[in-house]
Formats: structure tokens, C-alpha cells, sequence
DNA sequence: GACACACGAGAGCAGCGCTCTCATCGCGTT
DNA sequence: AACGCGATGAGAGCGCTGCTCTCGTGTGTC
């Protein structure tokens, strides 16, 4: 019978999504490398060899806490930008913005364990990159709204982006920046890794003894970067 | 003796040494949560337990590794910039810049260690922040020297940065950013997270699939960071 | 020469990821 | 309805880790 066989699988979805559930519990305590599969087992009354029948290692779990994190943040953005009204561009920027720092601040771990530095040894599989995008597709598509509005004006301060880029461009326009000529989307990717530059600088300590309010100042810095691809301030 | 005491020291402190040095070349192989205390005293021909005489734990290893790794990438960075023509702002900037992308992308653990995510329960120590400062000071030298020389033009198109910056401002002016107004300072700090962001972001694989010419669009948006600030392109 | 201290070796503890074997139990097939 | 396969969980075990403790030995000091 077909549910018969989903009832299985059912029970087997659930432990799996119970284990993912206790290792967020622990990462957001201990931190990725703190992340102890036999801590996991032992607090939901399993033996750790159990656990090995749903997850083939302990990268696997990592695998999937990540691909759960890029949702997580993708969310948030998601949620924050569509509070906005759509021709807000301003607003919508500053609010995307902020969902990613306020996110990185209330989940460290989880932040760290997706754009801090890779686990050693782990290399980032296929799966992720649907997920890993959908950040990176908000802040497109405030940039593509607001060129599709006409109110993108981006100032005249850099040399045209080197030709190689041609196709890199290209492909973006595909996805996410539809109609953005090749060098305001060379500006849309430098702004979005300074957006994450600065919320990495700010919770890995660099920013420590050096930007005391750094909410506003975050603020202020994003705006700015707003500013560089055109969007009205 | 002083000297015989000064030679009891020494021997340890080639000892410590030499330590560190093995345990560079594990992270540079293993990458930082893969650096085994025992793996480095095994290699040396020591017992695990003797490398505690010389580090109290992993972590005070880990720090010196840090402190190693801020000393050479701010060493690279300050070479890069020596090595061009004073009032070549640009060529500096530049330089300085690719300096930092170089030597991430040659010594990838290294970096990971240094300006991803903090290694989970490890607290950055005070004497971290001497070195760390010496990337940053480069970068901003390059930008008083601008505005020393005149030749510093920012582009109109930021609001004022909020008030709470003012006393960040007079912070950063008495130590690299001499003279240099509030509002270049807040850019500058922002255009220095940037490019960390965009090293990262290539590093840690956010710009798989997304840019080919990973050097030249590097360079295009460093140059375009750098007019962000003010520096002739 | 006597004392103190630094040092290295070794054993040991608890924890880890992961593998293997074995008993059990549910489900589909004959 | 009985059989049998496959999924599941328990347990033991391997080699590794960080770290602690004790015990000789050697070195430098008074």
C-alpha cells in the first residue's frame, strides 16, 4: 500500500526532522564545532548509532543545519522586504538590510555556520544553492524593481567592469537583475558582499572598540551602499 | 647568571616556536578544527602531554596562530603598499587590496581562522587587536594620504552618518584616519568591511556559479570601492 | 653540594565520530 | 496466515581527541 509506506516514512521524516531540531538546539549553544552527534543522541534517548540510520555522518547533519539556515535568513528577508510597500525601494532596502543583520544577531551560530568560514573538510554540496540564493534574490529584486520604476539612478563613479564579466552579467539577469546593464549588477554583487562584509565584521569582533552604536551605524553604511547601485536614499 | 637564565629561555622559546610553526603548517592542511595538539606533538617526536608546558590548551595555540596570522597578512598588505609610489593613491589602493585578496586566497585556512567565524567558545584575546590593526591601518593611511595630498574627492551621496559615529570618527582620527571628516571615515570603515565581504564571499564560495573572472572583478570593485571613499580612479 | 624548579614521559579519564554485529519488529509477498 | 526481507535500535568497540595527574630526571640557583 502507498500509505502504508508513507506512514513509515512518516515516522522516519519526523525523527529526522527531531534530530535537526535538537542539533539547532545545540549549534545555537556550542557553535558548529561544539556539535556533537552523541549529544544529540543522547538528550533525544537514543544510542548514537541510531542516529547514524538517518544521518550517514555528522557533515550530513551539518548539511542539513545549513540548508535550514539559508532558509531561515531567507525568510526573514523574504518577510521583511514584502512588509514594505513595493515602491518604497528605500525602505525595502533598509528593512531586507536589517532582517539580515538582526537575524545574524539573534542566531550567531547559524550565521556563522553559513557565511562564516566552512567547516574543515566540508565542502558545500548542490543542495545548497537554492536556498543560499533567496537573500541574494531579495536584494536583486529591490535593484530590478526600482530600475523597472525608473527611479534607479546610479551614480557615474567607476570604470565600466572588465569584459569577462560580459557573461557573468548575463546570467544575472537571467535570475534576478532582469534589464540591469553590466555594471550596476558589478555594483548590485560588490553591495551585496559588503552587506554581509559588514554584518561579519560586526559579529566576529571587528568592529569591537571601533563602532560603538552599531545599529545606527549599520543603518547609515547600507544606505550608503543603496546609494552606490542608485537606489534613491 | 642573566645569561645562562636567557638561555634556558631561549631554548624555550625556539621550542614554542617551533611548535607554532608545526602547528601552522596542520592548519595550513587541516584547517582549524582538524589541529590536533597530540597530531603537532607526535610530529616533533614529543609526548602530547609535554606541549602543555608551552600552551595551556588548544585554544592559546589557536591564539598565537591568530596573532601569526594577522602579523602576515598585515605584513603582505604593508609590502604591497611600500612597494608603490607615494602619491599613487590608487595604485596603492589597489595594491593593498589585492594584497589582502592574495594572501587569502594562498592561505585560505589561515584566513578562515582569522576573519571568518570565531572557532566556537574561543574569545578573541586582547592581544589580538594590535595586529589586527595592521590591514586596517594601511587602508586607512592610503586615504589620509589622499586627503593629505588633495587629491581625496568623495562623491555627494550619502546622508551625514548618525551623531553616535561622531566619537567613532574622533576614535579612528587619532589613530589612522587623520583629519579625515566623519562622513569619509564612515565610508572608509564601510568600504574596509567591503572588501573584506568580497574576499569572503569568493573565498567561502558564495560567488560559485556567479563570477568566472573571479582577480578582474575583484580589481573592478576594489577600484569601485576606492571612488566610493574619494580616490581618483 | 643542597635545594627548587622546569621539563618530558607515561598512564589515564571522558568524550568524540564512526563501524560492526545482533536482536527485534513492521511490512509486503506468496 | 506464514514467511522472509529490510528497516531499526541497542550495544560493544576502535582509534582519535583535549586535558590532568604523577613520577623520574636534569638543570640552574643559592
Amino acid at each position: 500500500m502507498n500509505a502504508s509506506r508513507t506512514a513509515r516514512e512518516r515516522v522516519r521524516a519526523e525523527l529526522t526532522r527531531e534530530i535537526t531540531e535538537t542539533a539547532r538546539r545545540h549549534l545555537a549553544t556550542d557553535g558548529a564545532a561544539g556539535l556533537s552527534l552523541r549529544a544529540v543522541a543522547r538528550e533525544m534517548g537514543m544510542v548514537s548509532s541510531a542516529v547514524y540510520r538517518y544521518f550517514p555522518s555528522r557533515d550530513d547533519l551539518l548539511t542539513a543545519l545549513i540548508i535550514d539556515g539559508y532558509n531561515a535568513i531567507g525568510a526573514a528577508v523574504e518577510q521583511a522586504d514584502g512588509a514594505c510597500r513595493r515602491d518604497d525601494h528605500h525602505g525595502r532596502w533598509l528593512a531586507a538590510c536589517r532582517a539580515v543583520r538582526d537575524w545574524a544577531l539573534a542566531h550567531p551560530h547559524e550565521y556563522s555556520l553559513v557565511y562564516g568560514s566552512p567547516v574543515p573538510g566540508y565542502q558545500a554540496p548542490e543542495q545548497t544553492v537554492g536556498p543560499a540564493s533567496r537573500v541574494a534574490a531579495v536584494l536583486g529584486k529591490i535593484i530590478s524593481d526600482a530600475l523597472a520604476s525608473g527611479v534607479l539612478d546610479p551614480p557615474a563613479l567607476c570604470p565600466a567592469p572588465p569584459g569577462s564579466f560580459a557573461s557573468d552579467a548575463a546570467r544575472l539577469r537571467q535570475s534576478v537583475l532582469h534589464e540591469v546593464p553590466d555594471d550596476v549588477a558589478a555594483l548590485a554583487l560588490a553591495t551585496w558582499a559588503s552587506v554581509f562584509g559588514l554584518v561579519s565584521f560586526e559579529l566576529f569582533g571587528q568592529f569591537e572598540n571601533v563602532v560603538t552604536d552599531r545599529g545606527g551605524y549599520f543603518d547609515h553604511a547600507v544606505t550608503c551602499l543603496g546609494r552606490v547601485v542608485g537606489l534613491p536614499a
